[in-house]
DNA sequence: TAAAAACGAACAAACGTTAGGTTTGTATGG
DNA sequence: CCATACAAACCTAACGTTTGTTCGTTTTTA
């Protein structure tokens, strides 16, 4: 419920911060506990003392990320009207948190796999969640008639797609800052390859 | 060098096939070496009469995959002038292939991270070149420009980001067929959410 | 009948998990 | 101020499984 990474490290918090951290570098199969005990400072069983088992940790992790980003979400874009500023912010907040908690959102975005079925389903209800609130967005600038999206549920989830890929690449000490990335994805989502381009109109015709 | 799966499926062909259909199902670190076998039709052991070990099997999938895709798209693009054509035959290939071997190029995407360092090196500088490949296509794009891309290597990444993702929610009984994928997803790279709008003049006030 | 393919049984290592004992911090009662 | 009580936090050692892999033998194929 309450945002535990967030406030003064607790020592399951602490645990929590180091268990991403580990499964995100080496997978959650391959990770084992007797490594997370001793980044978190101590030794194997006394986990269990914290956790009930090593999937907990897992669902934790998952479950508190796409809290975050669906409350936070919610909260980015209330009280603002249009919908290309909605579906910006929208954006700017995805690629934010995602870069800022790269390894809690790594491991939130690829191992569903690993997860026992009860816990998966409440992920994956969370996520569609998440996914319909853009599909949302993009349903009003359609039929406000300043977008022009032909499936809205195609485009929303390839938009998030494409930014919930950045931390793959993205390095910290690279040339680019986060609101250089934000800046650019937003450019593209909105406007394509062709669409601010000058030859539009040959464009058009070949690919038409 | 040849392709293996698509011939008369020999005995290593079946169990690469098998292989990425339980790896993907599973994951790989926690597909045993027993269940590939029984899916294949023999003993745990035998596997090693044609492989090595357990990570030969996912290095070989994968390596395949991506010398599959490298060398599709370099036929498929070869002769084309135009760099919008080219790149809208490149999508449509990148998308059709991954629809038509959905195992192995999930597999692909997924577990660069079970394989041993020099392995991982091979198959990274192998997705390298096919990313360059597509900045390629779109640095003659912007250059003769017909195109408007800002920064070239985050377009391409975020290209190959979203339609790699479509297998994960593709599926073959829904109401879309892969040529409509095609269109829907060509359609939104290259005119992204606004650029066909009709209040664009809205729109680019809004967020530029 | 010789080579190719699969079997069956076993091994050593690693794993998640458990149980019982030990330390540490803190509140209480005299 | 000290002694006691108690719970939280951690340790140690082990258990039972599972895993990838090996190897000598048997079956299948050509």
């Amino acid at each position: 419920m309450e945002a535990r990474l967030e406030t003064r490290p607790s020592r399951k918090g602490i645990i929590l911060r180091e268990a991403a951290r580990l499964f995100r570098e080496k997978g959650y199969r391959a990770s084992t506990l007797r490594e997370l005990a001793r980044r978190a400072g101590m030794k194997g069983g006394s986990i269990y003392y914290h956790f009930a088992s090593k999937e907990e940790m897992l669902y934790r992790i998952m479950d508190e990320t796409m809290s975050n980003l669906l409350m936070g979400l919610e909260q980015e874009i209330r009280g603002v009207r249009d919908p290309v500023q909605r579906l910006n912010r929208g954006i700017e907040f995805h690629i934010r948190y995602h870069l800022e908690n790269q390894d809690e959102t790594h491991v939130t975005d690829t191992e569903l796999i690993s997860l026992e079925e009860d816990h998966r389903n409440r992920i994956e209800r969370k996520r569609s969640e998440y996914e319909q609130a853009f599909m949302g967005i993009l349903e009003e600038g359609t039929q406000s008639g300043v977008m022009s999206v032909a499936n809205i549920k195609l485009a929303s989830i390839a938009v998030l797609q494409m930014c919930t890929g950045i931390p793959y690449w993205f390095n910290e000490e690279g040339p680019l800052s986060i609101a250089e990335v934000v800046e650019r994805y937003t450019d593209f989502i909105f406007w394509g390859v062709l669409g601010r381009a000058g030859g539009g109109e040959r464009a058009r015709e070949a690919v038409l």
